[in-house]
RNA sequence: GUGGGCGUAGCUCAACGGUUAGAGUGUCGGGUUGUGGCCCCGAAGGUUGUGGGUUCAAAUCCCAUCGCUCACCCCA
């Protein structure tokens, strides 16, 4: 049997609604925040990814879907999406046509990792970018969006107003003037301790030396003892930015907790960074995750061009959300048109045809069948109403209307039928909320 | 890339080395002509992931392989 390959997933059907939701979710308060949407290429010239992340980074070095083009073209498929985002903006110079640029994008991102709960090749991400300004209100803001679509999601399919059980944790990987500095002192450190590392941090302690903060081990641990901290070494500018950023969270009365150990993996942070992080996903906690990263432009053969964005990964949100819903969404269909015979049916077809004019949702019958399993499909298809037409109907020239969930019919004239079938619609979700 | 767990019906799972591999659920049909959900009856649906081996006998034990999954690494 063919089937997909490793890490690629298919949504399904009875899974569609929900990511469908999460979208039209995150797109609502995209608008409230005034953000617009770019779309960008899911395949980048190679060199769009090696600069921007970081040629030494994991994510380049062993995750990328790099392949030659036919051309002979190194091609990668995105594992995030600032980078082409970057790109984007600087070949359009959308950064000299307004000062700040707010755009989001949602999408598939390629990582060609060892699958696990939480962890895809092929992922889903939602992500925000806000380019051309250092102020740390605009780190703010981003923050404020991951929690908004989060926490706002959670309140949405839990009918609750209660807080998930989420935790904010933020930092500062300090600026060109502090962060330096730090990082020299601990290469050093670092260096004279290689054999008391774990291989793990050993390899750490050159590619991302940060990192090493975070083992797991004893032996690491006590070998850390001592070592320098970033928080040491943070500037008065970078301490005043984060508090900044801090007081804005209070205002807006988002919890949070700073955790001077918070790193980043990709190369191009710089002072404010932050996490969503829930207990309930397994070991790939992380929700939506972000920073801010003034030096990427440059990084890109591109102007001084500060920015801060951030992703939600979606296939985490959709796990989260499954433990949070009581049910399931569900498709429902409007109007079952249970119509028996050719004739039932080309009668039927000019209403159907008006009704889905006016939006409502409406099955027809390919088939025909007995009234018993037309209504066993309507109410598979999850209908609130059957249309039922067949001999006597179309000799009395007046349709049954069945509603499904109350078990009550009531006859319509064909006449007036279209104007009395969308006032009972309307009348019945009105009802309903 | 490394390690652990698991592969039986579409799905969730049973079956001590021993008849024809079962159940629930889902699908389809029926329960008197045109009234769904609940209930009752029935049917279809399997090369027990694949290949080898041990044995009188393998879903069951062993080896290999493929796949899934969780964790490490890394990261959203």
């Amino acid at each position: 049997m063919l089937t997909a390959i490793r890490g690629f997933k298919d949504i399904l059907p009875q899974d569609s609604l929900l990511w469908a939701e999460i979208e039209a979710f995150a797109r609502l308060t995209f608008s409230s925040f005034g953000l617009r949407e770019i779309r960008t290429p899911l395949i980048e010239k190679t060199e769009v990814f090696t600069r921007g992340i970081g040629e030494h980074t994991d994510i380049v070095e062993k995750e990328m879907y790099t392949f030659a083009d036919r051309n002979g073209d190194s091609l990668s498929l995105r594992p995030e999406a600032t980078a082409g985002i970057l790109r984007a903006v600087l070949e359009h110079s959308l950064h000299k046509e307004m000062s700040q640029i707010r755009v989001f994008t949602i999408g598939p991102m390629f990582r060609h990792e060892r699958p696990q709960k939480g962890r895809l090749r092929q992922f889903h991400q939602i992500d925000v970018e806000i380019l051309g300004t250092a102020e740390p209100l605009a780190d703010f803001e981003v923050i404020w969006l991951a929690w908004s679509i989060v926490s706002g999601f959670y309140e949405r399919i839990s009918q609750s107003s209660d807080r998930p059980n989420l935790r904010l944790e933020i930092n500062s990987l300090g600026c060109p003037s502090c962060k330096p500095r730090h990082r020299e002192d601990l290469l050093l450190f670092l260096e004279n301790r290689q054999e008391q590392l774990c291989p793990d941090c050993q390899r750490r302690s050159q590619s991302n030396p940060l990192r090493v903060f975070d083992c797991k081990l004893e032996q690491c641990k006590n070998a850390l003892k001592g070592a320098p901290l970033l928080r040491n070494y943070i500037c008065p500018d970078c301490v005043e930015h984060l508090k900044v950023v801090q007081e804005a969270l209070h205002a807006v009365n988002i919890p949070f907790v700073i955790n001077p150990m918070l790193v980043r993996g990709l190369d191009y942070y710089n002072r404010t960074t932050f996490e969503l992080i829930s207990n309930e996903l397994g070991a790939q906690g992380t929700v939506a995750a972000g920073g801010r990263y003034d030096g990427l432009a440059e990084q890109m053969e591109g102007p001084h061009l500060p920015g801060v964005g951030m992703a939600v990964g979606c296939e985490r949100l959709i796990l989260l959300a499954e433990q949070w819903a009581e049910q399931k969404s569900a498709y429902s269909t409007d109007i079952f048109v249970a119509a028996m015979g050719n004739e039932a049916v080309q009668t039927a077809l000019p209403w159907i045809k008006e009704l889905r004019k006016s939006g409502v949702s409406v099955l027809m019958p390919y088939e025909s069948k007995g009234l018993k399993s037309l209504l066993k499909a309507a109410d598979r298809h999850n209908a609130a109403y059957a249309l039922i037409l067949g001999e006597s109907e179309l000799q009395g020239r007046r349709a049954m209307l069945k509603d499904l969930r109350s078990h009550s019919q009531t006859e319509i004239a064909f006449e007036t039928l279209l104007p009395d079938l969308l006032n009972t619609l309307k009348n019945s979700k009105k009802d309903a909320k």
